[in-house]
DNA sequence: ATGAGTGCAAAGGCTTTGCATTAGG
DNA sequence: CCTAATGCAAAGCCTTTGCACTCAT
């Protein structure tokens, strides 16, 4: 799991909004700041909700930005709403569990073996069907406890 | 992985719609048909394209009665539309190939000890996050042989 | 006959876009 | 200054729903 601090992350943002020739500005490093607050992915009300004075149109247009520079990623887990998370190179690769009763989503990570040994099976499948793997997306749907 | 003929399916299908006080019509059997047919999750567009005659308003009420009889699952890819499939009791468990650039998606299974193995991590570090896990959902996302 | 199922069209709800205004470099 | 970014409101698009008609029991 890599270990970013807030202004690793806000450089790290910054460089790569710049690749695009995009700015960094006031309204996407809230954006940012929020989602790096939380360990989850979160759905654009829940942004909205904590970046304060930032209008809907503006969220959905610097999310889609900042997916473009590499930096935010758009999941979507069952039903509802799409929700955004920062890209795993800096938050470290993990993996989702999602209740089916309410749509919580949070973070899980797995043992290093086992991503391994799961990443040379899914890759070996992958190619015997005319697939190139660029990465997997696993899951874990249950009942979280709020729920239960 | 389960095999299932055409007419186990139907019969099944019936008795599943039968428990929730549904009717095996006409408009269900051809979409079961079309679902069984292909080897791949289907979107509504597809669906209507050779369910030839069913209105699109009846495809998404009868997929989600369905869905409820437990016969078909919608799944969520990435982006666009919805898709759906029949469930893995009748399909066998499997996993879905992703291609990035045009939203294909093809069926893919894994070893058994692999699921095995996988299930088992899975349910424990969902345990100790507090989530009682039902399954698991696993996707390989990459590039097709037609857009490589 | 009688309620479920169907088709058509209209409405919903999340997301995108047009346009005038504001702000960053 | 000058283009990118923002807010507001309107439009889009997949999906759902209302309503009258049809079909099976």
């Amino acid at each position: 799991m890599k270990h970013h601090s807030h202004t690793d992350i806000e450089h790290l943002v910054s460089t790569r909004l710049g690749v695009i020739g995009q700015r960094f500005t006031s309204g996407r490093r809230v954006i940012v700041d929020v989602l790096a607050a939380a360990q989850r992915p979160l759905s654009i009300p829940e942004i909205l909700e904590d970046a304060q004075g930032l209008a809907q149109s503006s969220a959905y247009r610097n999310l889609t930005v900042l997916e473009n520079a590499g930096v935010v990623v758009r999941i979507i887990t069952t039903d509802e709403w799409a929700r955004y998370e920062l890209s795993e190179d800096i938050t470290g690769h993990h993996h989702h569990m999602v209740c089916s009763e309410c749509g919580a989503v949070e973070d899980v990570r797995l043992p290093d073996t086992m991503e391994h040994k799961l990443d040379a099976e899914l890759a070996a499948v992958a190619k015997k069907a005319g697939f190139t793997m660029a990465h997997h997306r696993l899951d874990v749907v249950g009942v979280c406890k709020a729920c239960r």
